[in-house]
DNA sequence: GTCTATAGTGCGATAGAC
DNA sequence: GTCTATCGCACTATAGAC
């Protein structure tokens, strides 16, 4: 007999992306969740910071990627290039098995101002993290911001692409259209 | 004798601030600012949806001017040419004298993750304001999102050198640099 | 694991302005 | 009388402190 069921953080998660889409955010309490999967609030709060926090896990992995990938690009590179190979390297995280998941989460995030304020937050980091990325290949500033700023402009619209209706294309291929948009808009 | 003073939401907007760069923002309830200016806690909260938007007043006027810009470039104008003649345009909005207040109100933000989410939600407001002023003038999709987008990197950028200490260049000086380096990016 | 401060809401009462 | 600003009280849930 355990005492404990193990993978208490994922129970969790899991149950509050159900809960959060069965009956919204706001009318889902952090108790509602904990029960639900035999814990207690307190426990809750043990392994999230805030109610919010418990769906943007694994933001971290993804956010590792994107830097691993700026790291990984050709030495010659500059700064939109490595961006824009970083992006390509990073988007194996959403393959297309993985479209009905954020379909549903991005609809819990839509549906609520306070999640949608730290999902800008979490996507600001990931810009900073990139940026100190390419200030390590000695990309200097402003050019580091400007091209990690950019770059996270292209995952946002080509993710949002990717989860709409009727649209078959895996993420790279959406993510190389509109960062060619990108190009473009410069002349 | 008056039953209270006008300017209520003035005040409270004013006391707030005052206090949050005193004693920090989680050291400072609702019930403090509203007392420190005769009123109570619940008239706060008819004022204020929460405790964060009290210092995000006023940002309603700068959209609009940025708005106003898109809808006054040039008939002939790109997209992103459009977008750095509102910034050009909006930037008044931010006048010298301003600084010291704009370092005072942006050093509030930066001690406090939660005001830094309700301000990354503001600006991507702005963005998706100015995007659908970009479509009005017949510029499609995803070109309108990606120029609004850029141009608040681009506001984001300058607005934050304009604050850093030693810096005495004018707002519209800054931007018109960083919107240089934005087009040399593909470079 | 319990206890507590505080954010934020709902509803109703009151006091003046018109 | 109506309208609006303000206050009072009761309440829930979050989040952190002890």
């Amino acid at each position: 007999m355990v005492r404990w069921e193990p993978g208490a953080r994922a129970r969790l998660q899991q149950a509050a992306l159900d809960l959060y889409a069965e009956r919204g955010f706001e009318q889902t309490t952090a108790a509602d969740i904990a029960e639900s999967v035999g814990l207690t609030e307190r426990t809750f709060f043990r392994y999230f910071t805030d109610k919010r926090e418990v769906i943007f896990g694994g933001q971290d992995l993804f956010q590792q990627a994107f830097v691993d990938g700026v790291a990984a690009a050709p030495a010659d590179a500059s700064a939109l290039e490595t961006v824009a190979f970083a992006l390509d390297a990073a988007s194996s995280f959403f393959p297309d098995e993985r479209r009905p998941y954020s379909r549903l989460r991005q609809s819990i995030i839509a549906a609520n101002a306070s999640l949608q304020e730290r999902e800008l937050l979490k996507m600001a980091w990931l810009s900073e993290g990139i940026a100190a990325a390419l200030r390590e290949r000695g990309i200097p500033e402003p050019r580091a911001t400007l091209a990690a700023e950019s770059g996270v402009t292209v995952f946002g619209i080509a993710f949002r692409q990717w989860l709409s209706e009727d649209e078959t294309r895996a993420l790279a291929a959406i993510e190389v259209e509109i960062m060619k948009d990108l190009r473009e808009l410069r002349r």
